[in-house]
DNA sequence: TGCCTGACTGGCACCGGGTGCCAGTACACG
DNA sequence: CGTGTACTGGCACCCGGTGCCAGTCAGGCA
């Protein structure tokens, strides 16, 4: 029982000293960019050595990734068990509200920055990009429980973290002020994307 | 101009290095597994110093990707210039004539090698996605020429290629003898996507 | 109080990817 | 046959990442 407040404690100054070290990084990335920063200024800048960084974060990366997985476990919260018992509406509106609720809540400067970061730095942005596989992943696990096919449900998790990968750096580019328009437009892109595509059946 | 044809030999020459090396490389990666081949064992198994490795590509993983601007300046030419004059149909279909074109004409072992490697190999599953945020350029630059807003451009190119990279893992995974099926799928998924939403004008 | 144990740290050596630099070499050209 | 040029290989170096080991600090226990 001792043991176990121990291991709290030990935890929790652990997440502290993850966070110190992180924005210590964030700041130095947006100083002097990604590549031109060594983990080992980011270790002396944080106070610790090269060693204990890699202990921390399993690679640089890490520094501005490592909260991913806990994204992903909040996005499958989100989509299989809505808050206010059972949904409504067709599939793509619960897509699109649990979507809204996830890019569209306030955040902090830290994560705005790790955001601007992932955008410009092309090694970075492949590694945001694993992110949106993630979500579609889970998506296409959830659209295959609301009976589509295994396949249609790949495609058309697919084509909505398409949609939505693609106004999320819009957002990012054109600033916060027009997030929620263009997560709004690319919901409606899903919804009727090609309004001139003729009835494959009448081919005309 | 007797020195335009020495340059034109010594182009061939090294791509023809170029083209040993890689085949050598792929061969040793699904021998071993990516992670497990050094350069150095790559260099010697193909005759040149390490050094001279890195002079005909830029890094490890370009012996996979090297070809890549090229398959993108394809696919601009296709979508841009469409062999038969004036293209005919909507926008999809044509997207969907030229993506036909692009991934469904036969491969040589190597591709296919690549491909393989592509898949099952996160750090290079990545890498591949580069190569579809290209093509999401270049169809979004397409359909804003076509009179798309800049915004709808880049949401429906998103969109198209979400589906498309989606099918071309499916695909991919399940065989060849399934790619035109599933293809053809993405299409209609992109041009019908979500029969059940409602008139956004008419909510029920 | 003094010892033991276990978690954490830092330092060292090492590997592999990637680069700058320089000397050697092969080869077309005059 | 000399000469310039392009290519090569080797060396040294930087950096990200890892295995290993020794030191340290805290709490538990006799």
């Amino acid at each position: 029982m001792a043991d176990l407040v121990v291991r709290r404690m030990t935890e929790r100054n652990r997440e502290r000293a993850r966070r110190e070290i992180a924005e210590v990084a964030v700041r130095l990335f947006e100083q002097k960019g990604f590549h031109s920063v060594s983990v080992d200024e980011i270790a002396t800048a944080s106070g610790v050595s090269r060693r204990t960084f890699f202990r921390y974060f399993g690679s640089k990366e890490d520094v501005l990734f490592h909260e991913h997985a806990a994204i992903v476990d909040e996005l499958r919260h989100l989509l299989f068990e809505p808050r206010d018992g059972r949904r409504t509406g067709t599939d793509l509106d619960h897509i699109a509200r649990v979507m809204t609720a996830m890019f569209g809540r306030p955040r902090g400067e830290h994560d705005r920055a790790v955001n601007r970061l992932m955008l410009y730095e092309p090694a970075l942005r492949a590694r945001s990009d694993e992110l949106s596989a993630d979500f579609e992943r889970v998506i296409a696990e959830w659209l295959g429980g609301q009976g589509h096919s295994p396949t249609r449900a790949t495609l058309l998790a697919g084509a909505c973290m398409g949609a939505l990968r693609a106004g999320r750096r819009l957002a990012t580019a054109m600033g916060r002020e027009h997030a929620a328009r263009i997560i709004d437009e690319a919901i409606r892109v899903l919804a009727e994307p090609w309004p001139d595509t003729p009835d494959p059946q009448r081919p005309d």
